[in-house]
DNA sequence: GATAATCTGTTAACCGGATTACAATTCCGG
DNA sequence: CCGGAATTGTAATCCGGTTAACAGATTATC
């Protein structure tokens, strides 16, 4: 689109490195779309048309079953991004990609990004990162599943929140986040009512605060004492 | 090493496409080793220090608990490649590595096949291309511990053991690897009474006969019955 | 071929968490 | 700021699967 899209891809750190000249060349290719909060961004086994570039808001990418049971994989901040990446030759999504917030992305047909990234070996090389950062997420969302508890699988969730999404009060840390029982249950792969049981019991020992949908952790390595270290 | 294994070497999937001349300049990095039955080719935690070529045998990737739990991950076949292949650049291995038949495998520095990767555009596109699927198998695996009971992830697992690893017998699809009940319980993250139970379930139905630590399943599609399309 | 080690089979007791079913509260759009 | 929608809170019930505890069968190993 305009310059000024280019010049925030740019800010990616998948571009960093790429020469704004060479950016140009994506110019005309790039698309912008803006995505209500609770709208998906695609849906399991859509096409895998385009590549997309999170700019504001928030998107999380989720499984869902038949029975609409949902597992929630990944919460996407600005600056991520998302689609089918992996070998690009895919041919469905195998996830879906839903806005938490109203969200701003752009996007990139699927093509055309492959074709920009294999003509740039830094570029290959980054998203190989990527993709094995993606995957250490997913095996310890498995290793999760598999050997925590409910109540350790919460402690551990809240846990990394405030290290990524958290602002540091006095009283302590604040995730910003507004986030529901059910999208926090999502994310552990447990029910809703457990999860509002188990924050209630959180919240007698004192360990966080609950305020209009915003949790306070007082002091974040108390919860360590419910997951075992790594 | 010698010839021979450069030689060897090149079937892998992933070189195929390399010069064979390219692939000796590989020639006194690759080292061969020989792992028994039962034993670690590496463990959680330790350096991640080799890239490995699997040419013969089993071997399974698996994470285990603080209390000795273990789940497996994937079943390694020979042409398979392992190790901590990802960005390349962390530090420790998250899962371990352990031969589940005597097997014969060749390795290389980690750096090293790091740089002979990079200076292959080829390359580094089919590392893409096998870290995607990596990511589709794991992606699998959290939805079925999150949505499917344990019948259903069995009779899921036996029917891609079918698809993967069996002969085709008059009488049915002979599954060819010799799995202990506890090893198809660590490959559905279950307990192994309970698989022991439910292929015994399996076997009144006559879905299945067991012989020998060999599984004959009569029909794979009657499995079907047991786990939703997809 | 004998003996130890490993696997399979089975069952009762237990338990974590899902389900179900509401009531109370909070939020949000007009 | 009002009314409907969404979210939270709570408790009873139910259930799949783990745990525990052995006996029997099979497989390695010397």
């Amino acid at each position: 689109m305009d310059r000024e899209t280019i010049w925030h891809l740019q800010n990616f750190n998948i571009f960093k490195a790429i020469p704004h000249d060479e950016m140009e060349r994506l110019q005309d290719m790039v698309d912008t779309d803006w995505i209500k909060n609770r709208d998906p961004v695609y849906l399991q086994g859509e096409p895998t048309t385009w590549v997309y570039f999170l700019k504001k808001g928030l998107v999380k990418l989720s499984m869902t079953s038949a029975e609409g049971k949902t597992i929630t994989v990944a919460l996407l901040k600005p600056g991520e991004i998302f689609g089918e990446l992996s070998g690009m030759d895919e041919s469905d999504t195998s996830m879906e990609a839903i806005a938490l917030e109203n969200s701003y992305l752009c996007r990139i047909r699927r093509e055309i990004f492959k074709e920009f990234v294999e003509s740039h070996t830094g570029l290959v090389l980054s998203l190989n990162k990527i993709l094995g950062l993606r995957i250490r997420r997913i095996q310890t969302a498995v290793r999760d599943l598999a050997f925590l508890d409910v109540p350790a699988r919460l402690a551990k969730l809240l846990h990394s929140l405030c290290e990524t999404d958290a602002e540091v009060k006095p009283n302590g840390h604040l995730i910003t986040l507004r986030l529901t029982h059910q999208e926090l249950a999502n994310l552990i792969g447990a029910s809703r009512e457990i999860v509002t049981t188990v924050l209630g019991r959180f919240t007698e020992e004192g360990l966080l605060v609950q305020e209009k949908r915003r949790l306070l952790i007082k002091d974040p390595r108390q919860l360590k004492k419910y997951f075992p270290d790594q």
